[in-house]
DNA sequence: GTTAGCACTCAACAAAAGGGAGTGCTAACA
DNA sequence: TGTTAGCACTCCCTTTTGTTGAGTGCTAAC
């Protein structure tokens, strides 16, 4: 059978209902409420139509029609009208701009977008921060704490800072640390992490002097800096609650599923990190109900959107709500944010 | 009306039953599963009694009996029996030293704890970690990221470590940034931050040669660091979907309430920092439903324990659950992780 | 191809009925 | 005087039974 554009429009019309009502939508609704004047008998034929190509479904005989995920697949490829919704960006763009002038970590920053998104769309929002280990290296400090203890800070590129403490065995004097730094800095600033190479691990044990130990126990802190970092990715959520709003999500088992997830994070990271790398278009990626990768969200639909803060900065924001989410203002939201995160990082630069 | 002896048992059991069940608990019950032998009816009116001193209540006529919040502060204060618990004890001692042992920082320990607490007792967990500002200085590291940014790091007492980043005007010479580093050192590590006074701080910048800006702002810097981490306390958590678990809690609208504050965090400050300083029973506090400082906990039971890591590194851990939680379990858990956090601290010490 | 009409289905709500757990009270018992 | 058996009563909970109304599919007429 063929979609054709009367059918379309039909699909079109149960979709947005349901977005706004969340009960199932009857014919006479559609042939009330919708620009093509039409009788509830033809809508009714047309319905059914639908259901046949299973795009809408019935939850019990004599019940309206609710979209099924291959409808709403449909809708969201080719439906989707990311028209003017100027005035709603403007706003979160304002409010987050606001937000961000008052900040300087990242950490914060992307705290609140979180938080702003929750807001903004009445949904859970999660944001991953950018992954640095593609990235340049930009300063180390070596600074003795105690007696016998180092401190380590390392910074990257995009001021991510990471800060480890390590024990040595010997006591370095105050000008050896010194050097160790100025070593440090000249050899490694500059480079990626998978630019630091055995060579020039070599080249800077033998630069050393007596301290191959500690360059060593260095580079091991550095590492372990990075791959903790690695292990779990900072992710920062907001507005998990924002589910109970949502009566085909709040029922209490549910419910649990999915604030656990959001809760523990863990799982996220599969959201998250699933489309880092890949070109779509402009990194915009939409799971609906079971094609989500996390099986407790397939009652949900989940939108994300990969960041690019430049040198293969990336880092994912995301969305999570019903399925009868509002598509185009969470696609639209995302894309707003997306800008933010762009701006706020050329300011810095 | 005097609360004898027997009456004393009844409630106990009442409170010990309504616990594993969750509901109201008849005379016949009570009768058959106390150790005292007494007829269903005879506790009949023992019940009638301990109803008019408003320990315990029917939620309607012809149901059986629940412990008033009164029910339960009197059984807080009087009846817990902190008796051998040893096996639960050494089971949830054994699993965190395991934990603990694989990990370095602060903050990693804090979030497994709260995690261990939470399986362990299947209520929520919250952990503040340990608040510094009553605590010493212990180094101060200034060093250049960009062209006219100061990364400044600053660790107290405990090896906590806070970074800030920030812009000053004038471009520093590397010697300058290293004698700033020493007169910083030297004037202000050992001092806790209440002792950082004006004359210090006139000092300061009497000997900062033409760098009083720079030294401004580094003071500002560390003031920042310190007040940022002030205002948003750390606070770790875990289990919040446990009260899913307890039927009378999990309703959407209480869950929901429940859950957001264990979102949001900042509200639990109340709740973590209230006996901060106060020394009770082991610094062990109770709040039973209205008696919690956060109203959309009014249906909870909120136990917390102040830690204290000496020089006044003190943190607060807490356990959230339903009215009738297991005291004696949550109480007895508290103990073990404030043990086990002392046994830490003295290993890095 | 569209529409009016009609019989049919079924969730949702309400009222009625029965069961049962638990109570308070009274009277008898030790 | 304290304890207990007995009994009437209350009221929640569950099941049953209608009743309503929204919505459908089908058919026949336009």
């Amino acid at each position: 059978m063929e979609l054709d554009e009367r059918k379309k429009k039909i699909l079109n019309a149960i979709i947005r209902n349901y977005q706004e009502t969340g009960e199932p939508v009857g014919s006479r609704t559609i042939s009330k409420y919708s620009d093509l004047q039409l009788s509830s008998a033809t809508i009714r034929n047309e319905m059914s139509d639908l259901e046949e190509m299973g795009l809408i479904v019935q939850p019990h005989t004599s019940a309206g029609r609710i979209p099924t995920d291959r409808g709403y697949r449909l809708y969201v490829d080719h439906m989707l009208e990311t028209t003017d919704r100027e005035a709603g960006r403007q706003e979160l763009a304002q409010t987050s701009d606001f937000l961000i002038d008052r900040m300087d970590r990242m950490e914060q920053v992307l705290k609140q977008m979180a938080k702003v998104l929750a807001l903004n769309t009445n949904y859970a929002s999660m944001i991953s921060a950018p992954r640095y280990n593609r990235n340049k290296l930009k300063f180390i400090q070596l600074s003795r704490v105690e007696e016998r203890k180092l401190l380590a800070v390392v910074v990257v590129e995009g001021n991510l800072i990471k800060n480890t403490i390590f024990e040595v065995e010997e006591q370095l004097k105050e000008e050896d640390i010194l050097s160790l730094n100025l070593l440090l800095n000249t050899n490694l600033n500059g480079l990626t992490i998978e630019e630091i190479n055995l060579g020039i691990i070599t080249k800077l044990k033998e630069q050393a002097g007596g301290h191959v130990e500690v360059v060593g126990k260095v580079l091991d802190a550095v590492a372990e800096a990075i791959r903790s970092d690695d292990e779990d990715l900072q992710i920062y959520t907001s507005g998990a609650t924002n589910i109970f709003r949502y009566p085909e999500l709040s029922d209490s088992s549910k419910a649990r599923e999915i604030i656990q997830v959001f809760e523990e994070k863990k799982q996220l990271t599969n959201l998250l990190t699933d489309q880092l790398g890949a070109e779509g278009q402009q990194g915009i990626q939409v799971y609906i109900g079971n094609e989500t990768p996390v099986q407790s969200m397939k009652d949900c639909s989940v939108v994300t959107a990969t960041y690019d803060l430049g040198d293969g900065l990336q880092g994912t924001i995301g969305i999570v709500g019903p399925k009868r989410m509002d598509y185009e203002k969470v696609v639209s939201a995302l894309q707003t944010v997306m800008g933010q995160l762009d701006t706020m990082f050329k300011k810095e630069e």
